[in-house]
RNA sequence: GCCGGUGUAGCUCAGUUGGCCAGAGCAGCUGAUUUGUAAUCAGCAUGUCGGGGGUUCGAAUCCCUCCACCGGCUCCA
């Protein structure tokens, strides 16, 4: 007998050799229904390898990331098993299971396949899966299992396997199909009922691009067809929201050959709302105690030697700027923070002044790969809604959770109520990756994990994710359609002020290092007004929208009294237009909601008698008609809610 | 940077076995219409067919090259 432990605590007996499947059978048919996959003393098995000792057993679904990882696994083997069967002679060599769906690397060899072939891949692959095949894992030695790649001439194979531990080498075998694997498969294959093959790319043999070009074909799958369904709305509904699109018809930004690449050009509209954007941040952190600084756009080359930036970044910095006469060289800034360094110490502190806050939209150049840059969210000119203070080692874990507290404050207002916290630390086998003692480290990535516990912050942890300086806390926002953003980043550093040898006097007359904490909650303009452009969908939160109302005249006989509503609405600070084209009002009210503008007032006879407008509200129609003052209320309370004081 | 794809009017796109002055819808302009809650009608105008070079009697179409964009890889202070 067998005592297993699950997730709740209970114990159950069993027979030696149970298998995880059996367990979810005793528990209920509808759970052993759905278990993909499981987990024996924490270590990853299949839903039928026996249990021979006491253990802790979990079992996943669907609705697990363990499920869907072992779901896409295994889905990745039929992928495999279809371009076998389909192109006879190709060479498989790795196939993992990724965030949504999976791919398949192979070396087509005198094959070649496009987005034509895609539906035949997708007939085949759900033939396949519909034998049911179950999964069955055995190890294999070696020798023989080098003699079967070698003997088909897989070089790929061979290599992963030379590097692999004579015995504990396993195949996995579905059907006719037999593939090298470490395992955690779904029971048989009959559970995929629904298959998208989503992408054919290039990629490299390990990511290395002197070694083969291989095909990469990435796929997804699903239990249930209608899953599959909802997943292409999904990414309908991301296209209709991509902010390159919006931001072209909202007038938002451009680019231009001529200016280069990656280098965004705000139109009014877009400069309006970036602006808003800005103020909203601004007032905050002056009621949080910051200091506006403002610093230029180049700096010495010295200044980022100084600071490591350049040994670290200077391959993806701009070329150096040199003056006419003397050759001194300076940099397009990569980073704020070594010029707030120097204002640090252009005059003596005192442990009385600490903590000190130099906040900055400092527009910073870093030049990005060109195959990298995408739209707004990966530019090369943007500009960081940046912050560093500086802190005595008392104050640190306080002034973290500080703030904390003003990211939370910026994201509830912006709607972004689904976030996690992800806290980055370095990889202690890497230490070459890093600059600064060990010591301080230790120190930053503890007071980093402590004020996250402290505020109770929903944080998951990645070792080697921190920055050359020092650890990090990520703040992943989920967005209206589910997707996670890496937004608002605060960062602890022991080192800059190492490096720049900043001061303070302490209480004791001596002098003492203080602690650098870098934190930016939008992280760049740029990036931001992308992320929300496609939160909303481009209706932008009423504050900041571009245009909050559009007046629509009946006929051309309401102009004037448009024009006063107009005026009237301004000097209450609303923003709007007139619409007086000789169009019909149905025209002019389909016009304006594609403008996804906010509030439309519609002016004509009985309006112009009474002294009213009629309101109709984007997306929800007449809203019944009011005087103009009582809307700039609606309006104004619409704000309020929206925005709380910090 | 690498691999693959794409580039025709402000926008969305048609036009490739090389052949009269390169097309449509929307937007724009002009005029008519004076309109009541998601598209009024008519007319007009709009192009270095991404740039450069080449092949050809003739190139949007074929070749070379550069650029930009899209997808992926690698990267991301």
């Amino acid at each position: 007998m067998v005592k297993i432990t699950l997730p709740d605590g209970s114990i159950k007996e069993f027979e030696s050799g149970i298998t995880p499947i059996e367990v979810a059978k005793s528990i209920s048919e509808g759970l052993a229904r759905n278990v993909l996959s499981a987990k024996v003393n924490g270590n990853t098995v299949e839903s039928v390898t026996p249990i021979t000792e006491d253990a802790t057993l979990t079992l996943f679904t669907w609705n697990n990331d363990e499920g869907k990882t072992a779901f896409w696994h295994s889905s990745a083997h039929v992928l495999a098993q279809t371009l076998e069967q389909l192109y006879p002679g190709v060479k498989l060599t790795i196939g993992p299971a990724i965030e949504s769906g999976f791919y398949y690397d192979v070396d087509f060899g005198e094959h070649s396949i496009s987005e034509k072939d895609i539906p035949k891949i997708e007939q085949r692959f759900i033939e396949l899966a519909r034998q049911k095949a179950e999964f069955k894992m055995k190890e294999v030695s070696k020798a023989d299992a080098l003699a079967k790649y070698k003997k088909e001439g897989n070089e790929f194979k061979v290599e992963l396997i030379e590097n692999l531990v004579d015995g504990e080498i396993t195949f996995c075998d579905h059907s006719d199909f037999t593939d090298l694997c470490r395992g955690g498969h779904i029971p048989n294959t009959g559970f995929i009922k629904a298959v998208k093959i989503t992408s054919i790319a290039g990629a490299y043999w390990r990511g290395d691009e002197t070694k083969t070009q291989l095909t990469r074909v990435y796929g997804i799958t699903f239990p249930k067809k209608k899953e599959l369904d909802e997943y292409l709305e999904m990414l309908e509904e991301a296209k209709k929201r991509d902010h390159r699109k919006l931001g072209k018809e909202l007038e938002l930004f451009t680019f231009s050959e001529k200016v280069g690449q990656g280098l965004p050009l705000w139109l009014p509209k877009g400069a309006a709302l970036r602006s808003r954007l800005e103020d909203f941040l601004k007032k905050a952190q002056i009621k949080a105690g910051y200091d506006p600084v403002m610093t230029p756009h180049i700096g010495n080359k010295d200044l980022y030697v100084c600071s490591g930036h350049y040994e670290k970044y200077g391959e993806d910095s701009f070329r150096p700027i040199s003056t006419p006469k003397d050759g001194e060289e300076f940099l397009l800034k990569p980073m704020n923070c070594p010029h707030h360094c120097e204002i640090y110490k252009s005059s003596p502190k005192s442990y009385k002044d600490l903590p000190v806050r130099y906040a900055e939209f400092g527009t910073v150049y870093r030049y990005e790969q060109s195959g990298e840059l995408h739209g707004l969210t990966r530019v090369r000119g943007f500009t960081q809604d940046d912050a560093h203070l500086f802190v005595r080692p008392d104050q640190l874990i306080e002034e973290f959770q500080k703030v904390i507290d003003l990211v939370q404050y910026v994201f509830t207002s912006l709607g972004f109520d689904d976030y996690e916290a992800q806290i980055s630390l370095r990889d202690k086998d890497t230490p070459e990756k890093y600059i600064g003692s060990d010591e301080n480290w230790d120190k930053a990535e503890s007071a980093i994990i402590q004020a996250a516990e402290e505020k109770g912050l929903n944080t998951t942890i990645e070792n080697g994710e921190a920055a050359f300086y020092g650890p990090k806390l990520d703040f992943m926002v989920k967005d209206a359609i589910g997707r996670k953003w890496q937004l608002g980043t605060i960062q602890v550093d022991y080192n800059l002020p190492e490096r720049f040898e900043l001061e303070y006097i302490g209480s004791d007359n001596k002098k003492h290092r203080p602690i650098m904490i870098h934190r930016a909650p939008f992280g760049s303009m740029e990036r931001f007004v992308a992320i929300l452009t496609e939160h909303c969908e481009g209706k932008f939160p009423m504050w900041m929208a571009p245009d909050q109302f559009a007046i629509l005249t009946i006929s051309e006989k309401y102009d004037d009294v448009a024009e006063k509503t107009l005026l009237l609405l301004a000097q209450n600070d609303l923003r709007g237009y007139v619409d007086n084209r000789s169009e019909k009002i149905g025209r002019k009210i389909r016009d304006t909601e594609l403008s996804k503008i906010p509030y439309m007032l519609i002016i004509g006879e009985k309006e112009k008698e009474n002294g009213e407008v009629s309101v109709r509200k984007q997306g929800h129609g007449d809203l019944g008609s009011m005087k103009p003052e009582a809307f700039v209320d609606l309006i104004n309370k619409e704000i309020k809610e929206l925005i709380k004081e910090f």
